[in-house]
Parts: structure tokens; C-alpha cells; sequence
DNA sequence: TTTTAATCTAATCAC
DNA sequence: GTGATTAGATTAAT
């Protein structure tokens, strides 16, 4: 069969979602993605128990506010005022899933978020490369595209690694920099009440 | 010759920088950059016309604090108070490199930052792949790891250029949410002085 | 000019 | 403690 393909298999949790409406459509590339994936349903392949399935889209369905991360709206329609070409027929199937799920169902798997978030695996660098990665960041700690990506490469690491060390290692510095300066105040302070 | 290796290039540009202290010596990984690699002073293989040397780490020489993005500080020192463990031979060599340039040269520096800034091409998306993207973003505007490598490999896209498409994405939503809301408070506004 | 990919900070999460 | 993610602001390529 030629022309869009789609994986759309039939679970207990989406019986009302057995297609992605768009999918696989273009012309030039077959693509074809599950529900199960989309959403996060698949099962991992392993190192994940049984019956605790990956469901991080649950976030839109719980209703805490209080937490940027449990805020989050995995469903989101084109406003019709500005971006007004949304399909009405995509938008019905959307609130159906939307609604399928009971206050009871979604309190459970709010005690599912923390199990599991959908995160990037923790990347644990070795001494090596944070020696290396120190080392750059003394002289230049805003490396650009290619200085990552040499740096990527010679220490076997993905880009997007590199430049999220390089963020979280400014923050680092500008936190201990605050620190220090609250220090000072703090010991002027303290030298001030001694004399 | 075994142990640290180093290219470190002479030109004219880095003649008290022949080495980048603690470079290349780990006992496990052989690593060697040059400095015009750290610094970013290395000319692109291509596409780059002569004596438009990539030089994003100028940043820090230029002193204009209006524009988040000209007052980067190339050097970082640790901060002695907190970590208090910086090599002073170290920080004289960067403190050498720091100074080393004229006001005349910072300033052709800056004509030239306008022209390029070390940033990543711009990815430019296939109207299929944004399709695919636009499509799962409806069912699910946070996709986790699993889904975002998934659309990584169909779409044939870095990971990470699909994590950045979904965060600018949201925005474009949330922009739009806004801009709507305001426009329904102007028409309400403007019905009411009508009555 | 407009749209949006890329970059940054700050806060926070989560291992 | 630190790698990962988010919102939000901004820059800059198209």
C-alpha cells in the first residue's frame, strides 16, 4: 500500500484514539508514530515495572497549579481568533481524550509523575571530560557553536551536552559569586560589631 | 613522545599563549585543542571570506553593557573566597590574554560581531517536517526524551532541535493566547463605548 | 518586516 | 551537587 502509514494500536486507555489525524500525510517522506508513542504510552524496553507505564502527558489532566511542572497543558489548541485554520474534527477527538480519564484515575497517576518525568537520562561526565571542560571554561566560558562542537566531538559527547554544561556551570559560578559577596557583607558586618 | 599533548599554533594574535595550563593531561583520554580552537579564532574551513576570522569570544573585550549579549565574560576566574583553588600561574596567563588587545582592534572587533556571532545555523525545516511536529505538538506540546528521540530519528533531526522547536513552540502558543486575550478586552472595551 | 531558530538567565526539578 | 527542563526575554537569520 502506498501513501500515509500510521501505527495506531488499540489499548485500553485510547479507545477513542485509534488515528492521528494528519499523520504520515506529506507527500515526500513516510512517517508513521503510534498514539502509544506520542502520547508516552509506549513501554520501555526495560528497567521500568510492569503496570507503571511512561505517561508524562498526564501533567495536562491534574490541575496543580502550584507547580510550573504539573501546569503543564499537553493539549493545546490553535486559538481560533488568531490562528482560526485548526480542524474542528481534530479538535472534537482531542477533547475526547481530554475526558476520558476520572478524577480517581487522575489522582493515581499524579502519584505516577514523580516516578517518572519523561527526562534525558542523567549524563554522568567522567573526570576527563569535566577536567577538559573546566579547563575551556576558564577561557571562555560562552563557547560558540564550533568550540562545542569540536569539544563534542573530541570528548565523545552530544553537543547539546556540552552547552548545557557550559549554562549550568555559569550558574554555578554566578551562584558561588553571590555567595561569596553575601560572605563579605556578612564578615564586614560581624568585624563592625567587634570594634 | 607519550603523556599531555597540545597543538598550540603561534600567531600573531597569541604570542603568550602557547599553552592551555592542564590541557591533554589526563591519564585515560588523550585531548588536545589549540587556543585559537578554545578562543574560537579558528578560520572555517569554508563559506568564510579571509580576514573574517570567527572571533564570537571578542565579546568580552567590548564593554557594552546595554546588549545582554556584548557583555560576556570570556574569563571566568573562580573566586578565591569560595574556590579558592585557581593556579595563579593560570590566571596571570589569562589575565595576559585579556589585555592583550588595542581599542582600535576591539573596536574593529566590534563592526565584525555583527557579522557573525558563533551561533548555530539556522535550522531550516522541511514543510514535512513541520507538519509531523505541529501534529504531535497538538497531542502533546511537552514530549518527553523517548518521543523527542523518536522524532529525531523518523524526521532525521538532532534531538535537540526538536527539544528547542517544542520550547519555541510553547512560546508561539502562549504568545498568541496572550495577544488574543488582549484583543478580546479591546473589542469588550470598545462594545461597551459603543452602547 | 515578520516569523521563528538559537541563545541566554533564573528558577526549579530530580537523580 | 549538578544535569535536565521550563518560562521568558532577546538576538538574529530568513
Amino acid at each position: 500500500m502506498a501513501g500515509p502509514s500510521l501505527c495506531a494500536a488499540t489499548t485500553a486507555a485510547s479507545p477513542d484514539l485509534h488515528k492521528v489525524p494528519g499523520f504520515g500525510e506529506s507527500k515526500t517522506t513516510q512517517c508513521s508514530f503510534s498514539i502509544e508513542s506520542i502520547l508516552g504510552l509506549e513501554q520501555k524496553k526495560d528497567g521500568i515495572p510492569a503496570g507503571k507505564p511512561h505517561r508524562p502527558w498526564m501533567d495536562a489532566f491534574l490541575g496543580d497549579d502550584s507547580n510550573p511542572h504539573l501546569q503543564i497543558p499537553v493539549v493545546c489548541y490553535e486559538n481560533p481568533l488568531f490562528h482560526g485554520r485548526s480542524d474542528p474534527v481534530q479538535e472534537e477527538k482531542v477533547l475526547k481524550c481530554e475526558k476520558y480519564f476520572s478524577v480517581t484515575e487522575r489522582l493515581s497517576f499524579k502519584r505516577e509523575l514523580s516516578w517518572y518525568r519523561g527526562r534525558r537520562p542523567r549524563t554522568a561526565f567522567t573526570r576527563n571530560q569535566i577536567e577538559v571542560l573546566e579547563n575551556v571554561f576558564k577561557m571562555n566560558s560562552y563557547p560558540g557553536i564550533d568550540i562545542r562542537e569540536e569539544l563534542a566531538r573530541k570528548l565523545d559527547l552530544d553537543e547539546d551536552r556540552i552547552q548545557i554544561w557550559f549554562q549550568n556551570r555559569r550558574a554555578k559560578l554566578k551562584r558561588s559569586h553571590r555567595e561569596s559577596q553575601f560572605l563579605m557583607v556578612k564578615n564586614t558586618f560581624t568585624s563592625n560589631l567587634l570594634e
